[in-house]
DNA sequence: ACGGAAATGTCACATAAGTTTCATGTAATG
DNA sequence: CATTACATGAAACTTATGTGACATTTCCGT
């Protein structure tokens, strides 16, 4: 399974060293931020599944990354679990009112932290749970790991699927095959980029073989990569 | 809905507060015992929907309570969380052997708590009694504790029978190993994922020895799990 | 407490399914 | 028309799942 990206944001290096450490441990991808400005950027280019936010980052700019994440349409689900020191407990009704979902105080057990994130991850996936994503007759199913193109079921295999729900819920957006396989098959994995031709020739093949004019969705964009393209669907 | 009544015992007047707050804020009723003698006369007196049980009453009573709770026909159904420090890994092994329904270590996250009291909860009051669920020609009582596949009885074990209870209850999506045993066999219990594979190929030559057809209603979703599906049985 | 039947969990091996790479063909680009 | 990028089929390989057998445990009736 491609393991779950975790953003540490710390101005101190050696303790976004100590978090990479005991996150990769524990098969977690790592990314590190050392200031809210680099936070944003990540979140917007690398997708992190969860955050893990020092409270007490410098001109207390923790607290104002973490409203500025919550109210973001795009970004209001993205957990969140606060790093605190443990002396201030009205720092953490503060944060938790916010929208944290978690809080550990430092200093903390590495097993601890891991099992807080698992169970947090574990806790917001099942939120994202009943999405059916849709274009068209085409139909992803979340829940059932289904994809129906006019009510008949596709054959697919697991990295299609993935492929595919990456697609649909990022539309009208060129990706590079680096960045596909970043997002699709997870950071830290040594494939050839060519790989990504050939599953993009097997989603184009699936959806194709329900209606033709589906496998035009997915669109070459030479010298670049692939782009997921409802926006001309001759069909609809 | 009325709002679920939940028995805190714990001799820690702090402890209990805190926990009062907690539950409190997450629309739960809450009445509190600080010892066994007032838990007793609690839960006969307001019927509380679950218990959560601090494991380290004075003169290790935790124990000792949950023992008679569960010897009690009247009181053996009652969910119950135990709350552990979590340097007693043993208690932890001894309290869910002795039927406790799930645990929490201390400290934990508020957020944690309720998650898993809600999750109690569900759990315990779907099981309804007298309720009879069917899929075609299949029929599952959950009081005579029977399966019929075309009106002739079906030979399975408690597990396949739990299984399947699961599977009808939440049709048409996919389950991880992982959850299938969460769920089925109870939060935290260890055992082999692969044990899963084994139970619902026990449970698919169950239904098969009847209507083929049937079997295909337990569908495998590679790489995640598997999925209980009404939906394309082709005999209906 | 005791023996046997039933149920359970685990393992080892077989099989199926899916993934990656590679070699080669084909289409776009300047 | 040379070059580069992409498409495609198929082989080699990796993983996931199916399955039978077995050791253990649990449950009952004696």
């Amino acid at each position: 399974m491609a393991s779950k990206k975790v953003l540490v944001v710390d101005d101190e290096p050696s303790i976004r060293e100590m978090l990479r450490l005991a996150l990769e441990v524990s098969d977690f991808d790592c990314v590190e931020a050392q200031d809210i400005h680099e936070a944003y950027r990540i979140i917007a280019d690398d997708a992190p599944d969860m955050v893990l936010l020092d409270w007490m980052l410098p001109g207390g700019s923790g607290i104002e990354l973490l409203r500025r994440l919550k109210k973001g349409e795009a970004t209001q689900s993205l957990p969140v679990i606060m790093l605190t020191a443990k002396t201030h407990e009205d720092n953490v009704i503060q944060g938790l009112e916010l929208g944290a979902d978690d809080y550990i105080t430092k200093p903390f057990a590495p097993k601890e932290l891991i099992a807080r994130i698992r169970a947090l991850l574990r806790r917001s996936s099942s939120d994202q749970a009943g999405t059916v994503l849709t274009v068209g007759d085409l139909v992803l199913e979340i829940d059932s790991r289904r994809v129906l193109l006019e009510n008949k079921p596709l054959e697919m295999g697991p990295t299609e699927f993935k492929l595919l729900h990456f697609f649909m819920a990022n539309p009208e957006r060129a990706y590079s095959r680096t960045q596909l396989l970043d997002r699709v098959w997870g950071t830290n994995v040594h494939v050839e980029e060519r790989t990504v031709d050939v599953h993009i020739r097997r989603l184009r093949k699936a959806l194709q073989a329900v209606n033709s004019a589906y496998a035009d969705l997915i669109q070459t964009v030479r010298g670049t990569g692939y782009r997921f393209s409802p926006r001309d669907l001759s069909v609809l």
